[in-house]
DNA sequence: TATTGTTATACTCTATAACTATA
DNA sequence: TATAGTTATAGAGTATAACAATA
């Protein structure tokens, strides 16, 4: 039962029960984790991101990969060129639209991603290694149910009015 | 069973597995919501995290409190200066240590605190929504070990040789 | 000599705006 | 008129380096 806690003593903090705080930790770690493994792909973590749908989904344009990733439609631009330029994916025309480009890789690029899931389950497997086997199969599980549903939702973009007033007289300062 | 898809169709995306695509998306749906929630806040979501040390913690020091929310002591720096502003915060000799500050929560600060965390709860189970009440459970008390023995370990922050050749000759022409 | 906190600076990354070409 | 993609530019956010005070 529960988490075994390393010898290191660290002193308790009232985040662990923060969604934002887990998150974050969660999320830092695996971006320090998956850059290391990614360090010479173009465009890091989300390079691969973009190679994995060129090689295991139907072709997207760019914007369709750009809404999907989270980054916007000029950033999938600068990735893009970088990936092309490396060999790992081609641009398409679209027979039925000729503004958009199809996003495909190339035979180097399947290569290049199948030894980096590899390396990066890996490496997953040891960032969640606080959890049994088990687990890591739930929280995964649950993990892509929630963004399943973040994701089908996301067109909408409904963030309901939650903007009021807290009582700070707020004026920031510093550029952070 | 299962996760209920709404109406709109999404082509399938075969990143569904993919620890960091459901990450990200969880991650980036959060912090929209909570950057919504804590727009009149100095610091955002961070500065609620800082609040919520300085209300309920024993009190830390600057460099303390940047480890463990992970970001520079400089941005810290910028971060207790505007909370300080805002009354929210106030910075106290430490007794044993003359370099260092320790954070304390103020009146006003624990009252806003309450504020923000009430309507943050709501708009979290929102971003849940996609799970029942008995996956949510799971889900945070799965990142909440996660990101304990994260955080536990992170001090040594083993992140193991995996910075191998893939082959790509790779050279990041543009900036993003 | 190492660490805490501060400040100024430089750098990275992202978003904005403007443009072309298609629809 | 609206959208896909590109490019240049400005902005936000971050880390780096240097410093003073203290350990």
């Amino acid at each position: 039962m529960g988490v075994s806690v390393p010898a290191t003593s660290v002193p308790p903090n009232s985040l662990g029960g923060d969604l934002g705080w887990t998150l974050g930790v969660l999320f830092r770690a695996y971006l320090k984790a998956a850059d290391a493994v990614t360090a010479e792909l173009p465009g890091g973590p989300r390079g691969r991101q973009i190679l994995t749908c060129a090689v295991r989904d139907e072709p997207r344009s760019q914007s369709a990969l750009a809404q999907l990733l989270g980054v916007d439609r000029t950033v999938m631009t600068y990735l893009l060129d970088d990936l092309v330029d490396a060999g790992l994916v081609e641009r398409r025309p679209d027979p039925s639209d000729r503004r958009s480009r199809l996003i495909v890789a190339t035979e180097h690029g399947r290569a290049v991603l199948d030894n980096l899931d590899h390396r990066l389950g890996q490496v997953e497997e040891h960032l969640l290694g606080g959890l049994d086997d088990d687990e890591r199969d739930r929280l995964r599980t649950l993990l892509q149910h929630v963004a399943t549903s973040i994701n089908a939702a996301d067109p909408v973009s409904d963030t309901c009015e939650v903007v009021q007033d807290i009582g700070v007289t707020s004026a920031r300062k510093h550029p952070y």
